[in-house]
DNA sequence: CCAGTTAATGAAAATTAGTTTCATTTGCAG
DNA sequence: CTGCAAATGAAACTAATTTTCATTAACTGG
């Protein structure tokens, strides 16, 4: 794909692509440095910045923004539109897709004038695992 | 209010409020320290931060995230449940509270086990005057 | 109203995340 | 193979936010 669009195919960019392919979990991209650098001692943390962007531009790849630390997260997409349910103890997130905001968003575009492109939206909670940490 | 919790009402809380209740827009804490010292020099940012970080603790303001530059901005909360609508050329936010998620948190929450807090919902679009600006 | 305590402040340094610059390297077209 | 533009790494830089710590001032009790 990267190919496809001139980009060309660099080892890094195949590094950070495999880290994110195989990981099921959300990556800061700070995390994927870490990673990447495993196999890949040498690589710098702004090439995977720099990959993120490219991925992240040819929609590959999403970002996610939690809690009151506004730090961005990047992730793989599961293929099409989705969102996610972030725990706020752990940070574990599960992938929704059905959202249904397509009558909402029509009112809003009527309402207000506005041209809607886009929306984000994210559940929090706490996860099975944490919950049951608190009992024990 | 701030009293009622034990908090002392100081000058730079005052001042911090001062602003976010006599502005209808969303502020950055850069915005708002800016303002403040205009009447009260000599004011830090820190104690904006500072102040800023219990009204949110306090739901008397929350914060937006927007747009690829994560950085989040904090606003006055027009009472009560609401979301954003963020223009993505100049930032503009309009308000709006039915949104409506109730039925898919329910089956979020038997789906996923998580015990759902919260949610973020946010639509971005362009505000009628940058599509106008378009057109010139 | 005054004094004491203690929370809150301001300044500066530290941290964190991300971006920019630029000389060097390298993928890949020819 | 070779050349050159694209991509990289290192380091400097920007920006936002947090922490530290000595000083200040809000409230409480007298």
């Amino acid at each position: 794909m990267l190919r496809r669009r001139g980009y060309r195919l660099t080892t890094q960019r195949r590094a950070v692509l495999d880290v994110i392919a195989r990981s099921r979990d959300h990556l800061t991209p700070g995390e994927i440095h870490q990673q990447v650098v495993r196999r890949h001692p040498g690589v710098g943390l702004v090439s995977v910045y720099r990959t993120l962007a490219l991925l992240a531009d040819m929609g590959l790849i999403c970002e996610v923004h939690v809690g009151g630390n506004c730090r961005s997260y990047l992730l793989r997409r599961p293929l099409g539109h989705h969102h996610h349910l972030v725990c706020s103890d752990c940070g574990r997130v599960v992938d929704f897709s059905d959202c249904d905001l397509g009558q909402l968003e029509k009112r809003l575009a009527e309402d207000t004038g506005y041209e809607i492109e886009g929306h984000l939206l994210e559940f929090a909670g706490r996860c099975p695992d944490c919950r049951a940490a608190t009992f024990t």
